[in-house]
DNA sequence: ATATAAAATGACCGTTAGTCATAAAGTGAC
DNA sequence: GTCACTTTATGACTAACGGTCATTTTATAT
């Protein structure tokens, strides 16, 4: 039936039209400040009509969250577009992780929000929660598959199991680029000021670091050149 | 004025009682769920006594995760207490990281709490705030010191700035804790599950993995026997 | 034109964070 | 012990917000 395939994606869009609303107010006052009489006028509509798109305020939070992570796993996916071998794919996926957080802290804001809900089964009742869930489990799919890659191509040391290893970098990239948005955000700003630490080469010294523990004896070389020389360029 | 002292001990020991109180309900049902009401209850205050001693629940939770990296830091101080390489302090660290988390996740999730708090201007006025950035820091000092006594006794490899590669250490433990401290909680379960991932050693495969970069040549083998000897479980 | 279903509304309710006028307790002087 | 004064504690009160639901509006089918 027509009518009923029109207002399915009239019921979408319009779920759109208020994640948009609700991303420009959360993003702007916070998850706390934001109300939902606010988001309901910012999407012209009433605040009734939100409760009938979304749960809760909470739900309508991690629908932005799994809006986030579409896009961040769309990064990911044009990394395999190109050419590249296993070694290369982890350190894009990596600089890719780390740039999407730079360009979209609040998304990032949203990931970590989602991630501190300590009610997992609360979370499971929820349907978007359950693609966040995906989305997640597809993100770290692109980093086996990059290690798997590597195995094949000889620049990845096979001797690691490669979902472990996976979950190993995707963790740890994962604390380097908190920590690199946290600067941003303003956390830490003093200490690592007064530290003299340079955030902006944290992931390409951490690359470097790991890359002895991963990349086999012939592409290790290739590595730390490569660290080197997209140093000066990297930033930007 | 012995009785200024006396009422700075009771107004240190009131909070003290607070907090207490606030960790029972919070730790309970969770920050957004727990009442002051019922904080003052459990504390056998009023309501109103409660601002008295904390500008909001907000200062009040931070309070708590104040509190969390205090005994953190202590357990951290303790590893110093020995007589261990700048290598095993390294891992000691980490270790020492990790059990607190597992042994205290409600810290940790206050921890996290803190950490995303965006307004950082609005933490700036707040005392409470101050103390747990020193602790952040002199937490980050203690890697920075571990890794100064390794490049001295030789176990760990000197070309390295150690400010710069205590950051990347502590960040990227970091990530591996979180991932841990969320595996715990429930997220990511089934997906880990699935993948067949053994989360108990994620931490040791870690550290063989980072290992291999940061070990002079002598520590390396050390290093890895050690994690062998540690841990059952061995790479494919 | 009418009946029925679906979608939208906003007044309303319960709850809670935070305030503040008032009360109680503590202190020091005499 | 009493009085004047300061500090600390109280809980009724307020404003604001999340969420609900009876009612209204709009769309669809007959």
């Amino acid at each position: 039936m027509g009518i009923e395939e029109r207002k399915k994606r009239e019921r979408q869009h319009r779920k759109n039209v208020i994640i948009d609303a609700a991303e420009k107010v959360i993003f702007a006052k916070g998850i706390e400040q934001a109300t939902m009489k606010e988001i309901a006028e910012e999407a012209e509509l009433s605040k009734g009509t939100l409760y009938l798109y979304f749960k809760n305020k909470n739900e309508l939070y991690i629908a932005i969250a799994k809006r986030g992570s579409d896009y961040l796993n769309d990064q990911f996916s044009k990394v395999f577009a190109g050419d590249h071998t296993g070694i290369e794919l982890i350190r894009m996926i990596g600089e890719t992780y780390l740039s999407f957080v730079r360009e979209n802290p609040d998304y990032f804001h949203a990931f970590q929000y989602y991630e501190s809900i300590n009610d997992v089964k609360e979370l499971q009742k929820s349907e978007i929660a359950e693609t966040c869930e995906t989305n997640r489990r597809e993100a770290l799919n692109y980093m086996v598959r990059a290690l798997q890659i590597g195995m094949q191509d000889g620049t990845i040391d096979d001797n690691y199991d490669p979902k472990q290893l996976a979950i190993i970098l995707w963790s740890s990239t994962r604390g380097i680029t908190t920590m690199s948005h946290m600067k941003e955000v303003g956390h830490y700003f003093k200490m690592l000021d007064e530290m003299e630490i340079k955030v902006e080469s944290l992931y390409e010294d951490f690359l470097r670091l790991i890359g002895v523990g991963i990349a086999t004896e012939e592409a290790r070389k290739e590595w730390v050149t490569d660290g080197q020389k997209n140093e000066t360029s990297v930033d930007g």
